[in-house]
DNA sequence: CCATGAACCTGGTCGC
DNA sequence: TGCGACCAGGTTCATG
């Protein structure tokens, strides 16, 4: 499911139910959710501990206690949300009991959402790649990063390795935004189109935070309201209809294993 | 180093 | 209405 912006929105609606409280039980329902830990490990080392912070890297969602970090993605499909009793929904892969009452619930239909149990955040700020929002990513970092590989622009884009938080709704319309083909070759894209799409990302991801993310198919928080940036988008989900730079019919092909949108017309190949 | 495809899961949609 | 094929906001692993 969710992008930067959508996890964002996700950090924002649940870290001050979090902060200063205190989890209490775990009850797992679908095994694999703990990816290495178990729930003895669970209950041993993360129960009656206050929560100190919480706070998103890349698409992980970030609940520190002391140096220590109970790190969850969502993946596709995961939501998080609470409640206050225990509902017979269908896909429910976790519910942890807080201190106050209420049931920090993780639903994911696709069950492909994970908690992982860290013992500082070195370990996944060593893994993942700039945040895209950061003052350290710039037009200069990302054209030495695009110059110094020979890599399609739609997988490094994507490789939260070199930058971490984008996905295939963003990196499309980036993409669009900046004039640039999703099948280009790093090291051929011109500076000028390298500053157009740095600034896009930062815009982009800004201006969907503000509106609390998109909402592709169910992607909800906080019950059910849903995000407000499906109505700013330019080509994601728009194959067959005009792009609105230039009228040529908008298509959708599978690159770098993901169906792309791009307009043939304005974003350019020069390979 | 890089590209591709499969795997992990369930459900929605489309064509016949 | 039913059924199969294909697709989905992500990531990882094997293979060439």
């Amino acid at each position: 499911m969710p992008e930067l912006p959508e996890v964002e929105t996700v950090v924002q609606s649940i870290r001050d139910k979090l902060i200063g409280n205190e989890f209490e039980n775990i009850e797992i329902r679908w095994p694999k959710v703990l990816f290495n830990f178990s729930k003895e490990d669970f209950l041993n080392t993360l129960i009656n501990r206050k929560i100190q912070r919480v706070d998103r890297r890349a698409k992980f969602i970030i609940i520190g206690f002391d140096d220590d970090i109970l790190a969850i993605h969502l993946r596709m499909t995961g939501k998080l949300y609470f409640q206050n009793n225990l509902s017979q929904k269908k896909h429910i892969s976790a519910i942890i009991t807080m201190n106050n009452g209420g049931y920090f619930i993780f639903e994911d239909t696709r069950k492909f959402g994970r908690f992982y149990y860290y013992n500082s955040q070195d370990y996944l700020n060593n893994k993942l790649g700039i945040e895209p929002l950061s003052n350290e990513f710039n037009d200069i970092w990302l054209k030495n990063i695009l110059h110094n590989k020979k890599r399609m622009i739609k997988a490094l884009l994507l490789d939260q390795n070199i930058i971490a938080g984008l996905g295939n709704i963003y990196v499309d319309e980036c993409l669009w935004k900046s004039n640039i083909h999703p099948q280009t070759v790093s090291n051929k894209i011109p500076f000028k189109n390298i500053l157009i799409l740095c600034k896009e990302i930062k815009s982009t991801l800004q201006s969907s935070i503000n509106a609390h993310g998109t909402t592709v198919v169910n992607f909800t928080f906080l019950n059910g309201q849903s995000g407000k940036y499906s109505d700013q988008l330019n080509i994601f989900g728009k194959e067959g209809r005009p792009c609105p730079r230039c009228s040529q019919t908008i298509k959708k092909k599978k690159i770098a294993g993901r169906g792309t949108h791009f307009c043939p017309k304005c974003q350019i190949k020069r390979n």
